[in-house]
RNA sequence: GGGCCGGUAGCUCAGUUGGUUAGAGCACACCCUUGAUAAGGGUGGGGUCGAAAGUUCGAGUCUUUCUCGGCCCA
């Protein structure tokens, strides 16, 4: 018998894909047929689903976060495009900032250059060129993940027209008033000489001297508490000099004691909290003492002590003030407070009229503000306090004492609060914050809980810092009076820097006359230009003005922003603040947020855990449509896990996906013909047929209810079942005799083909968002359209005629008969009675209910078995079904491979077989 | 340290308002097939539902505590 007479399939459609090698090839032909012009002039007049992007910094390679990130947002994308709408998408990236800044400054370093001898602007030359540099890099990488976008124009958020646009926005703020000179401690990099934004620091364990102090009371309502001392305890020696004020908790209680240990304390008598009291001699290795009295923190109300250094310069009053945040967590229950270098102590004495001075530079070094100690850096001081306490006989005891505390992300330094001069956007003054709650009210949120998450920020958040004492990024177009420090507010001077911006760029603002920004209505030597630059989170916050309101491609609001949970107080915040504060509300429809990438375990990718993998990685050794199978099939509400066994999980399920294709590719001969859906005579079709048409109608369902809910992988999942147990298992393995054994003539054969056709379409389509590359191969192979794309297409449209709901709960029954049938030759296989389910012949006994069910069944093309016979179960028998299973008797038929008794009818179409 | 979220087979995920014996696909094992062939089919094993306690006739589901992990904050 020779294979040629029968109908085997045949495809120039590889079962290995070798994606790695291809892809970069269907990248190339998007490329050449302009496949996102084409989509954009497809879709002309529809409505539009705009998800902007939220812009990645442009600085080192991906990883897979980003690219976990753009994959979601690609196939969100390209699900609604094939929904029908115009979906635009223009990818952006972050420009400005401190970690460019510092990677310029280390070259600097590097080759010995002096950042403060290089010009501002060819400094700044130096960062915008380095960003321009990774946005090249993140763009090739980026469309290597298959991502389609308007990557020609971009947006960035350091061109001209940003930086005049931010400034543009900056005005509004001011022009309100909300926007104020503040004069705030806040973190603050004697490194870098900068302040730090909230998203800047670091937590991490730091080594800290820890004292305990005397501060002897000159003055109380409370007789026997005057000449005694009070103990406080702190970690951050260096800011003894800047103290102002001693806060206490009325509530707690405090203990008077006498030491009678020899030592500088010596007959002398301390106050501390009694609850600490305990802790307190253990570690200032007190022994013997005595308690005088104990009292209540009320007691303390206007106690007056004096500073531990007032022999040394230091001779001024330190008032007792009552605060709720005195605890007796740690130390000793009275907490000292440096106005300078705190902001519950900068609060406490705000409240009670005690100003905070400017008592360390922006090195990090003394002020004249604080005498002796001038000059001397606040990292080197805590030896110098400790040794001048001692000498002043206040200081109780020392040691050292391992904790969290913040540091800069860039250079790792520890950080300092200290009192600046900064610029604040007000939550109150303007009902900033009102308008963000009900704006987060009005947004909808994938998944839900992000709305919570919001919402808990914005309603605890404090003022908007919004200045940054670096040069890298957009200034804050501010002029101060020199006659009374007021802030210029003028729309005109706002509007004349932006248009200058808008032509020439920021750079100007650093080096031009401030004459050139003021015009002709006031005079430079009146004002003090500001230098300080506005926060990089301002300048991202920003992109709806000047990306979604100024493109006449987009539309504003947005109708989605995407990025990781973190971005909750990163671009969602800034973004949603913005935007509430400029046009009263929030620039998006929906969030969508997801989780983080983490290892096969849970844990967080790190270098000491070397459990990083990299996009590259995936890449080169399974192509992008693997990692998109990745993402699609994760659910991104949680943290996703990816780990190499991970993936092999999810080549594995490709390698089914794609063997779907191959086989009804093979059996189509890739002659591919379009079948309509609504005119298809369904009714004329096999019941087989017809319940696979249910069958689809069914997911199509599901499909359409989990793309509104954002739910990909329970869409990946469906439609993976499907391509496993009902086309493969199923529904291909029946019909193979059909298609292998019937003439082309036969009615059966072709009515599967139509069916293969239909299914190959719908497949295609239904995939195509996530496996973006092998779609797009197929379509290209079947030569559908010239320069034509799967990504061009729409979602097909399930006529409501393929829901069947009688037919369907026919065919329940009837695999269920069909799984008893397949347990019943297992048996026989075991037993190795027969080998193939072709060598099988079924006497299948059924209650007279399943009987009329079973009518015009033929079980043996069902179950791929030689024969079947149905008969009447024996009344006694407690089984709905009992199926006896023989070998079948007779001679192999060369073509169809069934064993028959009589000769078979499928010879005839061999002329061998006579 | 605080807030929020999460922990269901080896993996990715389902598990409605608490209600029979906790499901699916993949992976695995065994068998069959050699006309989807570095494919395909069949059968099967596998879970103390992170841990403990509590509420209840009954808990994967509700409560508390603990633990592990993630994000954010200090």
């Amino acid at each position: 018998m020779s294979k040629s007479n029968i109908n085997l399939p045949k495809t120039a459609f590889s079962m290995k894909a070798n994606l790695q090698n291809k892809e970069p090839g269907i990248i190339d032909y998007w490329e050449k047929i302009n496949l996102y012009k084409k989509l954009r002039s497809n879709s002309t007049g529809k409505e539009k689903f705009i998800l902007h992007d939220g812009p990645p910094y442009a600085n080192g390679d991906i990883h897979m976060g980003t690219a976990l990130n753009k994959i979601l947002k690609d196939v969100i994308v390209k699900f609604h495009q094939m929904n029908g709408k115009d979906s635009v998408y223009v990818p952006g990236w972050d420009c400005h900032g401190l970690p460019i800044e510092w990677k310029i400054e280390e070259q600097y370093k590097k080759n010995k250059k002096n950042k403060n001898e290089v010009p501002v602007n060819e400094f700044r030359k130096e960062c915008r060129d380095f960003a321009k540099k990774w946005i090249e890099v993140h763009k090739k990488q980026f469309k290597r993940l298959g991502v389609v976008g308007d990557w020609e124009n971009y947006y960035s958020t350091m061109s001209f027209d940003a930086e005049a646009q931010i400034v543009r926005e900056l005005g509004k703020f001011l022009k309100e008033g909300s926007l104020y000179r503040g004069y705030k401690p806040v973190l603050w990099s004697t490194v870098e000489k900068t302040a730090l934004a909230d998203a800047e620091v670091e937590y991490m364990d730091h080594k800290s001297d820890t004292i305990y102090a005397a501060f002897k009371i000159k003055k109380s309502q409370n007789e026997k508490l005057i000449n005694s001392d009070i103990i406080i305890w702190t970690t951050t020696p260096w800011t003894i000099p800047a103290n102002r004020a001693l806060a206490f908790n009325k509530n707690l209680k405090y203990i008077l004691i006498k030491i009678e240990d020899s030592s500088d304390f010596k007959d002398r008598k301390i106050i501390v909290a009694e609850a600490l009291l305990k802790s307190l001699l253990e570690e200032c290795n007190i022994k013997d003492f005595s308690k005088i009295l104990t009292f209540s923190g009320k007691d303390f109300e206007g106690t007056i002590c004096s500073h531990p250094f007032s022999k040394i310069g230091f001779d001024y009053d330190i008032p007792m003030l009552e605060a709720n945040f005195v605890t007796t967590e740690q130390g000793s229950g009275i907490v000292h407070c440096a106005p300078s270098h705190g902001p519950d102590d900068f609060n406490l004495c705000l409240k009670n009229n005690i100003k905070a001075e400017e008592t360390v530079d922006d090195d990090g070094k003394y002020t004249k503000y604080v005498p002796k100690f001038q000059g001397i850096h606040i990292f080197k001081a805590n030896k110098i306090i400790i040794e001048n306490l001692k000498e002043q006989k206040n200081l109780l005891s020392s040691g050292e004492l391992i904790h969290s505390y913040p540091h800069s992300w860039r250079s790792k330094a520890p950080l300092v609060h200290r009192a600046t001069p900064q610029w604040f956007i007000s939550m109150e003054s303007h009902g900033l914050r009102k308008k963000a709650l009900k704006s987060i009210d009005e947004t909808n949120f994938y998944p839900s809980k992000g709305k919570e998450r919001l919402r808990s920020m914005i309603e605890l958040r404090p003022d908007w810092c919004v200045s940054r004492q670096r040069v890298w990024g957009v200034p804050i177009p501010v002029f101060l009076s020199k006659k009374n420090s007021e802030v210029l507010v003028d729309d005109e001077i706002t509007e004349n820097i932006a248009s200058i911006f808008e032509k020439e760029g920021a750079d100007c603002w650093f080096e031009d006359d401030a004459q050139r920004f003021l015009g002709k209505k006031y005079k430079s030597e009146d004002y003090q230009k500001m230098t300080d630059i506005v926060e990089v989170w301002f300048d991202s916050g920003s992109t709806h003005a000047y990306v979604l309101e100024k493109r006449e491609d987009l539309k504003w609001p947005a109708s989605m922003y995407l990025e990781g949970s973190d971005q909750h107080r990163g671009w969602f915040h800034s973004s949603l603040l913005e935007s509430c504060g400029t046009r009263g509300r929030a620039p998006f429809e929906s969030i969508l947020s997801h989780g983080f990438v983490v290892d096969g375990k849970g844990l967080k990718m790190s270098k000491s855990l070397g459990n990083i993998i990299s996009p590259e990685d995936i890449l080169k050794k399974y192509g992008a449509d693997i990692l998109r199978i990745w993402v699609a099939a994760s659910d991104y509400a949680e943290d996703l896990r990816i780990d190499y066994s991970i993936l092999e999980q999810h080549a594995e399920s490709y390698r089914k996906i794609r063997n779907t294709f191959r086989y009804i590719l093979g059996n189509l001969n890739d002659n591919y013909e379009k079948i309509d859906f609504e005119t298809v005579d369904i009714k004329s079709f096999p019941e087989l047929e017809q319940y696979m048409l249910h069958k689809i109608y069914g997911l199509n369902l599901l499909f359409e209810k989990n793309f509104e809910k954002y739910n990909f992988h329970t869409i990946y999942k469906e439609l993976l079942n499907f391509c496993t147990t009902d086309l493969s298992a199923f529904y291909f393995d029946i019909r193979k005799d059909v298609l292998y054994c019937d003439s082309l003539e036969s009615d059966k054969r072709k009515f599967t083909i139509i069916f293969l056709n239909i299914i190959l379409e719908i497949l295609l389509k239904w995939f195509a968002p996530v496996l973006s590359f092998t779609t797009e191969e197929i379509y290209s192979l079947l030569k559908i359209k010239e320069s034509g794309s799967i990504h061009l297409e729409k979602f097909p449209k399930i006529p409501s005629k393929w829901n069947n709901k009688v037919l369907n709960s026919k065919w329940t029954e009837l695999i269920r008969i069909r799984d008893k049938c397949n347990s019943s030759i297992e048996l026989k296989r075991a037993s190795k009675e027969i080998g193939s389910s072709l060598e099988a012949d079924l006497k299948i006994f059924l209650t007279e209910k399943l009987i009329e069910i079973s009518k015009g069944i033929d079980f043996s093309e069902l179950c791929i078995t030689s024969g079947a016979s149905i008969n009447k179960i024996d009344q006694n028998n407690t089984e709905e079904i009992n199926i006896l299973t023989s070998k079948a008797e007779g001679k192999k038929c060369n073509v169809c491979w069934k064993i028959k008794k009589d000769k078979c009818e499928r010879q005839g179409i061999c002329s061998l077989n006579t």
